[in-house]
DNA sequence: GGCGATTTTGACAATCGTTCTCACTTTGAG
DNA sequence: CTCAAAGTGAGAACGATTGTCAAAATCGCC
């Protein structure tokens, strides 16, 4: 029962993972069903949001909080790796860091824990956004 | 400088704040609200919500996202540090890792990113859990 | 201690992202 | 082609959070 997340492939389901492929950022649901409207690709929103669920249930997308709440998703390589957002133009860089994995594995098992995972993200602000502010 | 965030002491914000000191976990706001209530001392909603505002911006409280969207705060020590919590029992454990901070910022400046912060949060089974379960 | 100006509070409405509902459409198998 | 199951879409429902505005509390000052 578990591998259940098969969903029929749909023209809907389709659009939103090629969407979601060609954007470099992570994007919200919201925009994400907007970008799609504009490309004539006529789509509801619960459509959108179903579909990204069932991605980041199957491990082809990332998915995120920004500090206000909203959840952001994006196409990822699925090996496991972090993520370096620019706060100012949401530029993002995937970034790996082996020394961090370990380390907080090995923390985490002084503390008598097991089964660990964690969530790391680096934000600031990018050359660019760094240089056309002021 | 950033003394901008003053607010009047008042009852309502001390309540908030020896909650939140007793509160060994992370909690919502609409959880600590509701607590207060119980224990007698009336307050609103939102009140509760500008309290914990301030107090995070003042950096006396931690704050973050579950993963479904709802933010829960924690009073911590003002120095830098992160988060080991059991997703099972939602124990916390407060630790440091220079080598990650020190990781961080490298990272973010190989790419040319400026100001940079990071978020960090390790989750695992404890000990407690581990044992009683199965 | 009392006064006035200013800030905070609190109840409720408004907002916003997300999920649910349910009738209709599409898909896949025979 | 035909049927049953699964997916879709429009809009309602939901829950957390924020905004609004009159009433109440606080601070500085006399």
């Amino acid at each position: 029962m578990s591998g259940s997340s098969t969903r029929r492939p749909t023209r809907q389901q389709a659009a939103v993972a090629a969407l979601l492929e060609r954007s470099s950022d992570f994007t919200s649901a919201q925009t994400l069903h907007a970008r799609l409207r504009e490309s004539g690709d006529p789509i509801g929103l619960a459509t959108v949001y179903r579909a990204l669920q069932s991605m980041v249930e199957a491990g082809t997308v990332d998915v995120l909080r920004t500090d206000d709440g909203e959840a952001v998703y994006r196409a990822c390589s699925t090996h496991h790796h972090h993520h370096l957002v620019c706060r100012s133009c949401g530029r993002t860089v995937e970034v790996e860091g082996p020394a961090v994995e370990s380390w907080a594995d090995r923390v985490a098992g002084e503390h008598g824990f097991s089964d660990v995972t964690h969530t790391l993200e680096i934000f600031g602000t990018c050359a660019a956004c760094a240089t056309t502010s002021t």
